[in-house]
DNA sequence: ATACAATAAATCGCACGCGATATATCGGAG
DNA sequence: CTCCGATATATCGCGTGCGATTTATTGTAT
């Protein structure tokens, strides 16, 4: 053997890049939602209410997978913004359920130039896109069978 | 066109994606590191450490793509926890020069059963892995040739 | 009816990431 | 020698992520 320790190379870990990229798409990022005043979280949970219009904190939660302790605080920003509405489900007190407002609504227009304005960040081809994409929902979805 | 919001989907973007694996491999790799009392990002400096053996602050910032703002602080908790030392450079005194402590070192062979342990928790084709270590890699060398 | 496990959301404490700024040191032009 | 821009590190404030715990509500077995 060469190298008795030569896995803990990072240039041989597949985490870390992604955890680079990661990190660097956000801040691609930002300069992008300043414009919208949402942070890269807040953005994700637009995303989500743009294309279900009602949710409540557990939907949120499991299509972001992340926990209520992060997105508890985050809805609270969001409705401090105007974007969002919080209601007690009234048939089970224990379900929030979260709704755009008008203003909310609205910021999706806006959030167009968004993905666009990424696009231009990075250059992959759709043949490199397409397997990117495929691999990293394998890994995701190995990680929720394997809780349940 | 079907809908003019398709982009703005969370399953038609490939940063949620990464952003969700990246926190999952934090989160997979929290009890193992428990055990060498280190946080994922402080195990990242440590496999630098663990190869280089004496860097200063800023190649660990280029390394890992993180800014001095994030660096300092970890570097105070590792030089606290006793696994590296920080001292002046004698022939430039703006660099810091870091390297291991005995202890830091000793760490290197409680670490080898670290990436073992991850490779159990995801199942990758070597085709899959290899496609997505490179096209990780082109993300982030895209963005450091466009920084300079 | 009532106790109790299950579920949904909220809270707490800590460790990042990072834009912005500040501080200390160095190197070079005049 | 001196000023000044460049470089290396440090600091500040905010917004996450997340393990752990708490609170509120519901369904259920007795």
């Amino acid at each position: 053997m060469k190298d008795k320790y030569a896995s803990l190379r990072l240039k041989n870990q597949l985490c870390f890049p992604l955890y680079a990229v990661s990190n660097l798409i956000t801040r691609k990022y930002k300069p992008l939602l300043d414009k919208l005043d949402l942070t890269y979280t807040q953005y994700i949970v637009m995303m989500v209410l743009w294309e279900e219009k009602q949710v409540n904190e557990k939907f949120l939660c499991e299509a972001l997978c992340l926990g209520t302790n992060t997105v508890t605080p985050l809805l609270k920003k969001l409705q401090a913004k105007g974007y969002i509405d919080k209601t007690k489900d009234s048939s089970d007190e224990r379900n929030i359920v979260i709704t755009l407002t008008e203003k909310g609504d609205a910021l999706k227009d806006k959030a167009l130039c968004v993905p666009e304005g990424i696009a231009q960040e990075f250059s992959l081809t759709p043949e490199e896109s397409a397997a990117l994409y495929k691999t990293l929902y394998k890994i995701l979805d190995q990680s929720r069978t394997g809780i349940k």
